[in-house]
DNA sequence: TGTACATCAGTGAACGCGCGTTCACTGATGTAC
DNA sequence: TGTACATCAGTGAACGCGCGTTCACTGATGTAC
């Protein structure tokens, strides 16, 4: 029962990231080790973290899977490395725009840089919806722990907190639950990317692009939220 | 490269569902076929198909290994009969009771009945939306192409007409595109349950049921897509 | 300046385990005669 | 009514393949002396 010890611990070094001492630093040529990164990630986006084999990872990088444990160890170090040097990377800057963007107190200004910077996060990296529907939003997905500490938890408790706040003043509708409209923020701002391999064969989405998207969703999401004018029934 | 036939043409049955001529119809206990039917549709939406293993179900179910190839063949044919057996049985109803609400003109009713008919399917069967999000949303998945042509084609476009009416009508914000009301409207209405597991545990959810939630996205909707009062600014 | 050597950046082949699948078999049950 | 037999509903053990992993090795490159 008991797994097979990936590194019999005094062999080959599980990372050579030595401190440099003689042989050969190169200085250039970056090799493979970023390309198995990148196809590891392709791989986990389009398959399935668990569903993914190693040894198709090395062939869509051009090498072998030996290479695989020489850089990395094991599948499970190869994920973190994946995690540490290309999701963190890719979801830290749009976790830093949307909580600057919300210091303030003007509710509408949030709500847009909350889709804005969705929109150009995932313009930026396109992989993110594919991997974030299959590995963080489905129970027990392999990045749900790490990305909700990471950036889910403190956007999304400061963005309900705003919500709040806006409501009290008599900004936001008051028969909305505050919560469920951060839960409606996110549905609209995550789910049509990561649809959209869907959608646009089910409906003529001709001449619809991502500014297209952005803009109808603040408009219904601005309407929706907005206290009722005084004088309508 | 030939994969080996699963089935050597001559043996026992593929599935034992020959003409009764003499044997033992029992005619009563109905066996393990049907909860390997259960234990597989369990594995396939918390792990996604890829990635369960037949043993897993066997064994969840109480049974050998031997005995799924007894029923079914290979991995194939039972993931044929779970989408016959249980997952088309479950979306079907669904189907045609928004189809028959969409049927009038009136499109708050086909809007409410959308979001009231989903929130029921999923509480009968409450894997559906981790299923759906793991095997229909992503690329590629098994069971993309199944389900749109069962379910999704169908409603997914006769909304969209509708909306494109009720905004000829007057009835709907001229600024808002009626392909991306009927993308908001599956967002709004997928989405929460799919992420249940997930925003329980970042939202203080306490209080919130089914109703709650069916409630705030009927009010958001509808205040959203609504035209603009014409005494508003 | 030459050269011995340490390290880098990998490769090809093999190993062992777990998986899907197959095979030969079994006790229970109902039916024909 | 007895009994021979066909079928049902499975089981236990094995098989072969593909996977993750390991091992021994290699040519290239830079450094110390």
């Amino acid at each position: 029962m008991m797994p097979r010890t990936p590194r019999p611990a005094g062999s080959k070094p599980a990372a050579p990231r030595a401190p440099r001492t003689r042989g050969r630093p190169t200085g250039e040529a970056p090799g493979l080790r970023p390309r198995l990164l990148d196809a590891a990630l392709a791989r986990y986006a389009s398959q399935g973290i668990a569903a993914t084999r190693l040894r198709d990872i090395a062939r869509d990088a051009g090498a072998t899977p030996a290479l695989l444990h020489y850089y990395f160890g094991d599948g499970k170090h190869l994920l973190e490395a994946v995690i540490e040097e290309r999701i963190l990377p890719a979801i830290m800057p749009m976790r830093d725009a949307v909580a600057a963007a919300a210091a303030g107190d003007d509710i509408t200004a949030a709500v847009a840089a909350f889709v804005n910077g969705m929109s150009d996060t995932i313009e930026k990296h396109p992989w993110v919806p594919a991997l974030w529907v299959r590995e963080v939003l489905s129970e027990g997905g392999a990045l749900t722990s790490v990305l909700i500490d990471e950036s889910g938890r403190p956007i999304v408790s400061l963005m309900a907190s705003r919500f709040a706040a806006a409501q009290a003043r008599g900004e936001v509708n008051a028969a909305l639950d505050p919560r469920l409209l951060e839960l409606s923020l996110v549905s609209l701002t995550f789910f049509p990317p990561a649809a959209a391999p869907l959608w646009r064969q089910l409906l003529d989405a001709r001449g619809l692009g991502k500014e297209d998207v952005c803009r109808h969703t603040l408009e219904l999401l601005q309407h929706g939220f907005r206290a009722e004018p005084r004088n309508g029934g």
